[in-house]
DNA sequence: TTAAATACGGAACATTGTTCCGTTTAGCAA
DNA sequence: TTGCTAAACGGAACAATGTTCCGTATTTAA
């Protein structure tokens, strides 16, 4: 969820709420769930059984459902750990690579996480209100990530200007998506297409056909 | 399912095969777990309980498991049988009203058979190898019959002729989905209107801004 | 009418989500 | 260090659902 409110069934709210720090071992297990889940999820989809994810863990079910009472609030706990990561890898690859090569990687960054979100599509969009914050968030923390790295990588003169964040970010995860175990490195080379068109034209923005 | 040929696992697959009819009772318990499923997956989804379907056809599950092996295989049945029937209603329209009056009034049957199909899109990009067949028979029956009226309506001089019969699918599918119950009729009214735009400037195609 | 083939029904089994409670452990105070 | 308490843990038990299997009933054809 987003930083400054968590929600019930969230071991984070209990923390904030009764400003009681949890204990050792609750948060070694919440991290040890959430890295299971993590693996689970990508391997097996959303619907992965749970008793699987616990077992991964090395926790027992009742542990699980104690930290995420609902299957929900255990998938939005990971896409909004994915979502921050890859949200944060924007400024770390501004600060290593120039402002172009920066944007690249992460287009790539942002291809591959979206890769590993197969089935997860259709929970969002299946009506479940559990989900519906879900996109909102996701919204929120990368279009001003890539944003930033867009407009680095426009003051540097090196990728055109006409392009929005948010399209970009939509057509990027259209690409992603369609990254098929038969055909390795597909999405991949299209992202990568769709990046070099941004550098057509770099520093006098051609005019839309 | 299809017409001109079955899949493993359908009883006209059996049938076609050895050219033995089907016994009475089992054409009668086929007919009936087809409209039980159409009513329990417009209900709950297509993830509904097998045991309800067979309850509300008045058969056993047994019954059910022979004459589809696989879910996938009652979805599928179901799903083509109602784009047959939405297809079919095409001619059947044209032959009763005119031109223009035919294609409003199948775009809104299009759009209801679309609202009813809520949890299936999610089965259908899901990966599952059973329902990759399903878009393109969808595409293959439904396309032609909207052509068939929209040529009339053209040349009727009724609508304007620089729309093409899939994207027009397309669009009115996206208006049938969002079909809500706190907002009754807006997907209709929203159709309407978007018929309403192929009227605009009739027999003289506007050129496209 | 009779017998074989076919289909039926539902009990039994398997898998997975969820709850509950006795047991264990971390944190703290004496 | 020791003992206490609240918190957390683990997994058995329960519930819901998918799937299989086989004894029984029905249809069909000779």
């Amino acid at each position: 969820m987003s930083q400054e409110s968590a929600e019930p069934g969230d071991d984070a709210f209990r923390q904030a709420e009764k400003g009681k720090p949890a204990r050792a071992d609750a948060q070694r297990n919440l991290g040890a769930l959430l890295d299971a889940a993590l693996a689970v999820f990508a391997a097996s989809g959303v619907d992965a059984p749970v008793r699987e994810i616990a077992a991964k863990a090395g926790v027992g079910v009742g542990t699980l459902y104690r930290h995420f009472p609902q299957r929900a609030d255990l998938v939005g706990a990971v896409f909004r750990r994915e979502v921050d990561a890859c949200a944060d890898a924007a400024p770390a690859l501004a600060a290593e690579y120039a402002p172009g090569e920066a944007l690249a990687r992460w287009m790539q960054r942002y291809a591959a996480f979206i890769a590993t979100k197969r089935g997860l599509a259709g929970a969002l969009h299946s009506g479940d209100p559990s989900y519906s914050c879900l996109p909102d968030y996701f919204q929120a923390r990368l279009v001003p990530a890539l944003r930033q790295l867009l407009d680095a990588a426009i003051a540097a003169g090196e990728i055109r200007a006409d392009v929005e964040a948010d399209e970009l970010l939509n057509a990027a995860a259209r690409l992603g998506m369609q990254a098929r175990e038969d055909r390795p490195g597909h999405a991949e080379r299209m992202v990568a297409l769709l990046v070099d068109g941004l550098r057509y034209g770099a520093a006098s923005a051609i005019p839309r056909p």
